[in-house]
RNA sequence: GCGCCUGUAGCUCAAUUGGAUAGAGCAGCGGUCUUCUAAACCGCAGGUUGGGAGUUCGAUCCUCCCCAGGCGCACCA
């Protein structure tokens, strides 16, 4: 559309003296078709030309409606402050078929030319499982990728793989504990990541019993700092066990990286690091870890304080009265705060050391600005893993002179990656305004402890399994061999899976915990695949929200090309397309590039799967009413010496437009469109 | 206590970031396969946008105060 609006708003500057480019954000596609194609909101204007209120924006609008028409609008016309304008069929049939039909990549644009965009995505950490948070990171991610890609940035995306820290001298203690046992279940064939994570979750349940556990992790942490054989040795194979998982799982998915520079990776950069901060003054010394352990206390201690004088003062003002609804609601609230405050403030009495060792922290006060002390050396001068961001955001602005670095993590970690952004304006880098913190929303109510977690592996097995059911509920029109059966159960469960991750806006939580009649929870896979089943009936099906819906639309379109008598061409007689359902169609064509730019710009992939949903259900809506290989005549067309074969030929290049479009839509978000199901 | 996120139909989400009458899907009810894939289409019903004030031609969107849910708050990453 953005082609028709730049036209417009020339018209516009050109009958009122207002620059064009302050005009194009005032007219947008209209909502009804009834009021027209696009619409120009007049007030922004009107006081532009100084006859502000709303009389001059409709006396404004009617001198316009007079004006605007010629060229690709056809008539215009005010409605209030507003102009209604209805553009020309044919000529945008023509305009927007012809562009889609020639692009080679629809929606691309040079506006990322010569930049180079650094997304940090999925970043799983070695030996711990790969779960759905994960998945979010990854999906996210990659969609941002793509985006980027058409829009022509150059992108590298990379893994930040978690495979450092001191939970690797635990994992190490625990390998050296159970190492026989560990051996022979690895021999036996079980997954190494597996026994890893079977291994690391003893050892710390075994840790949370017995202090000394700890103590040896610590102990094999430092061996493994020190460059320790058998620690390095021990190292490497847990991180070579896990990033077999994870390439497995990644070409299950369809997604690589750029560069896979995890947290070891900066081991020895950190040093230039901590000179750097040095330097810069800005460090000043915290709290001691006794100071700490007290200021919680006592932020505890005023914090159950002041639920239990609240809950006193509400107990007095009740009296012997019975509390009202609203009164009983807060009295629980207030006593379950109290109650779970009580064995805090024992827990956080009980965690201060009995000496203060006198160590202090250095790190940046940024309680100016409501970020609080941001810790970069601990007490005993060892680095944190802000430390370690800050040097990996050093690393890659050196090397690759990005325009932006996004980090696709977890809204949670928005208080770890605000600090550090602002400690990096601090030091004055130029590149710090291009440090942005990409969050999501998290699965909520999961935890593995509770057993409600839920693995990559069992959705995608899911999902494959309602694929297969969905295709044997449906009077199959369509041929298709048993590998080829199986082939796209795999495919179009993956899509709804990801598809389920894209779907709403990042920010948003994402709850799959359902409580039962009974009062149990569980979790409940089928939300993420939009699935339904009706027991009594046995019908089931995806919903019309879901992957396979967009999978189905591009299948149908597929299925008529496959079985037209020629390939579809360019020179069509446009004006058979005039009817409104198929200019409603081509309109969302034309702004699918609009789409794309707002995707990139809000760094929300939600805004492609929107408008994909949108394209496809005006596929299969257009679809049920416009045939393609054999159509009937109107009898205007008729009249005007049209031929079914012209009309044939015209709706040929649509279908093939829109194929091409949902394509490319489902490509930025990491899902490969079939050609059958 | 401090800071951040979220709140729109019974449920899950939109609303072109301040524009006209707040729209979809699911669930519910009723229709449509002798024509290109029915994993589809069409219709009906469903709303005090958590509450209140403010800013202005206009507020779901911006500001302030409440309410509810979630998350974080010092040497784990």
């Amino acid at each position: 559309m953005e082609s028709f609006v730049r036209e417009v708003a020339d018209a516009v500057a050109a009958a009122t003296g207002v620059d064009a480019a302050e005009v194009a954000p005032l007219i947008q596609a209209s909502k009804d078709a009834s009021r027209g194609d696009l619409a120009l909101a007049c007030f922004k204007l009107a006081a532009s030309l100084g006859r502000g209120g709303k009389d001059g924006a409709q006396a404004v609008a009617q001198e316009l409606a007079a004006a605007l028409p010629g060229g690709v609008v056809r008539a215009a016309e005010a409605a209030g402050p507003y102009v209604n304008l209805h553009l020309d069929p044919a000529e945008v049939a023509r305009r927007v078929l012809t562009e889609v039909h020639a692009a080679p990549a629809y929606g691309a644009s040079n506006v990322g030319a010569g930049k180079t965009i650094l997304i940090d995505f999925s970043s799983p950490n070695i030996a711990k499982p790969f779960h759905l948070g994960h998945l979010r990171s990854t999906v996210i991610g990659w969609s941002l990728r793509q985006i980027h890609r058409l829009l022509g940035y150059e992108v590298v995306g990379i893994n930040h793989l978690g495979d450092w820290g001191t939970q690797f001298g635990l994992q190490i203690a625990a390998w050296k504990r159970w190492e026989a046992e560990a051996k022979q279940r690895i021999a036996e064939g079980e997954r190494e990541i597996e026994v890893f994570v079977d291994l690391y979750q003893r050892i710390n349940a075994l840790a949370a019993e017995d202090p000394s556990v700890k103590d040896e992790g610590r102990e094999w942490f430092r061996k493994l700092e020190a460059g320790d054989p058998e620690a390095h040795e021990l190292w490497r194979f847990f991180v070579a066990g896990s990033k077999v998982e994870f390439d497995r799982i990644y070409a299950l998915l369809g997604i690589t990286h750029e560069s896979e520079a995890g947290e070891a990776f900066y081991n020895d950069k950190m040093p230039a690091t901590i000179e750097r901060l040095q330097a810069s003054g800005l460090l000043t010394p915290g709290l001691t870890r006794k100071e700490t352990a007290e200021e919680r206390v006592r932020s505890t201690a005023a914090r159950l304080e002041k639920a239990r004088a609240e809950l006193a003062e509400l107990r007095a003002k009740l009296g012997d009265a019975a509390p009202s609804g609203k009164q009983a609601k807060k009295l629980a609230k207030l006593e379950q705060q109290a109650s779970k405050l009580e064995p805090e403030l024992e827990q956080a009495r009980a965690q201060v050391p009995a000496e203060d060792d006198g160590l202090r922290p250095q790190g940046v006060d940024l309680s100016a600005e409501h970020l609080g002390f941001l810790m970069l050396l601990k007490g005993d001068g060892g680095t944190t893993y802000t430390t370690r961001d800050v040097t990996a955001a050093y690393y890659r602005a050196e090397t690759y002179h990005p325009h932006k670095i996004l980090y696709v993590v977890g809204e949670t970690q928005r208080d770890h990656f605000l600090p550090w952004f602002k400690l990096i304006e601090k030091l004055g880098e130029p590149w710090a305004k291009g440090l942005v913190h990409v969050g999501f929303g998290n699965y909520a109510n999961m935890s593995t402890r509770k057993g409600t977690a839920v693995f990559l592996e069992e959705v995608l097995e899911h999902a494959r399994e309602c694929a297969r059911k969905a295709a044997e509920a449906t009077s199959k029109k369509i041929e298709l061999s048993d590998d080829e059966k199986e082939e796209i159960a795999r495919a179009i469960g993956i899509s709804a899976v990801k598809f389920f991750d894209l779907r709403a806006e990042r920010l948003k939580d994402i709850d799959l915990v359902v409580e039962g009649p009974d009062g149990s929870k569980r979790v409940d896979l089928d939300r993420i695949l939009s699935w339904r089943e009706d027991p009594e009936t046995g019908a089931a099906g995806f919903g019309r929200d879901s992957g396979p819906y967009l999978q189905f639309a591009h299948a149908r379109l597929a299925g008529i090309l496959r079985k037209a008598p020629q390939p579809p061409g360019a020179e069509v007689d446009f004006a058979l397309l005039d009817n409104a359902e198929t200019q409603a169609l081509i309109r969302h064509l034309a702004s699918f590039p609009g789409a794309v730019a707002t995707a990139a710009e809000r760094y929300e992939p939600s805004v492609i799967s929107r408008y994909v949903l949108d394209l496809a259900a005006r596929t299969h809506s257009w679809l049920a009413d416009h045939n393609v290989l054999a159509p009937s005549l109107t009898p205007e067309q008729e009249a005007a010496g049209a031929t079914p074969e012209q009309l044939s030929a015209a709706r040929l290049l649509v279908v093939s437009c829109v194929k091409a479009v949902l394509k490319q839509a489902l490509h930025l978000l990491g899902i490969d469109a079939r050609e059958k199901m």
